[in-house]
DNA sequence: ACCTGAACACCGTTCAAGT
DNA sequence: ACCTGAACACCGTTCAAGT
């Protein structure tokens, strides 16, 4: 009953339905388990078979990322400066690469093998550009962003899991807490997120429309 | 000849000429022919006896990481203002981690698992203390350039290679040239930077000598 | 259109034993 | 101290063929 197979005697899937698979072993099992044979196994066919719908395990991968992002929460731009924007950006961007286990890794990857990903890019791009920035360095602003987030996700991603892998280890031995660690994570992403954009209003190009600062 | 034997019938190797062959396959070759088989045929041993040195693929990679980061020249920090300094350890943590193949993707693994890299974090951190900002502004800071350049580094790299393996198939096809791409990617980099020095200039706590914009 | 079956050429890691 | 030898439990990918 769990392997559902029609009339041809194997299971007749889509696309959409491997990439479904393969999130949910990742999210359950972690990038290491995500193998092809294993997600073979999981729709009921032969990890050949796989190679019918995807070229190779990246090309996998890329889609799975695409997935991965594009579940970052719609941030509406109505009512507040491009600044909250592009902070309500990042936050959408990154709780999307924490979303799933390994999350970030995996986007870390497909992004730097430029697989994909464009829409981590864009979203960003036109938040900042809403501030009025050329488009050359709103582009170039929000890859500097987009480095920052994808990093400090795969850092506290893989903390989050040492952490919990240790907790059983750690019940019996209090000693390794190390206070300077729990205060400083959390604030460290909007740390980031806010020296990123005092940057940008320190370069901004004064507009017309914008009270420009007293200038010549 | 180029298997060294002692008289025990083997190699015998240090853990050193173990990280040195590591770092020359992935000079050579690259990550993905980086495994334990191939390394341990380069230095003349089985497999096997790899884990006499180093507990897992993992910690030897983390050792690899180590003398890729400790390649970064080393940066004067007098007679220069602590943005130049900044300027400058920032370059030259880019470069060690170019001046390797794959080397940028290695040490953000490695970063992302906790394991070494605080050499990383550290130079970094005191060339922003010397600007006058406090102790925690400073690792913050740090830590998002760190995650800014391992990143803007690991995407350069993938995109130099993928460059390389499309040269000889591009000869005969000059269609694909895309003019966006060229120039703005010698400047991403500076760009990241200058932002967020920018925005730490800006959230300067105000010295007695610059003027505090005026405020309530 | 979607998959099987069988094979190829690999992996990382463990462990008793050797010198 | 440093490694062998043999094994275990896996990988991604190709390709002719089946329905």
């Amino acid at each position: 009953m769990s392997r559902p197979e029609n009339s041809a005697g194997y299971a007749r899937n889509t696309r959409d339905d491997v990439v479904e698979a393969a999130l949910g072993i990742l999210d359950q099992q972690g990038l290491p388990d995500l193998t092809m044979r294993h997600l073979a196994a999981t729709l009921g066919i032969q990890p050949s078979g796989l190679y019918w719908h995807f070229p190779n395990k990246q090309a996998l991968l890329a889609a799975v990322s695409d997935r991965i992002i594009a579940g970052a929460r719609n941030v509406d731009a109505d009512g507040r400066g491009w600044q909250e924007r592009v902070r309500a950006e990042a936050a959408a961007l990154r709780d999307a690469l924490l979303a799933f286990k390994d999350g970030a890794e995996v986007v870390s990857s497909t992004l730097a093998l430029g697989l994909g990903a464009e829409e981590l890019q864009r979203r960003l791009t036109d938040a900042i550009d809403a501030g009025g920035f050329d488009r050359e360095t709103s582009e170039l602003a929000a890859a500097t962003m987009v480095h920052f987030i994808v990093g400090h996700a795969f850092h506290e991603q893989q903390r989050i899991q040492a952490d919990s892998l240790g907790a059983v280890a750690r019940e019996h031995a209090l000693d390794r807490v190390d206070p300077a660690d729990a205060p400083v994570r959390p604030r460290a992403f909007e740390f980031g997120v806010t020296l990123l954009i005092a940057g940008l209003e320190r370069r901004r190009t004064p507009l017309p429309t914008d009270p420009a600062p007293a200038s010549a």
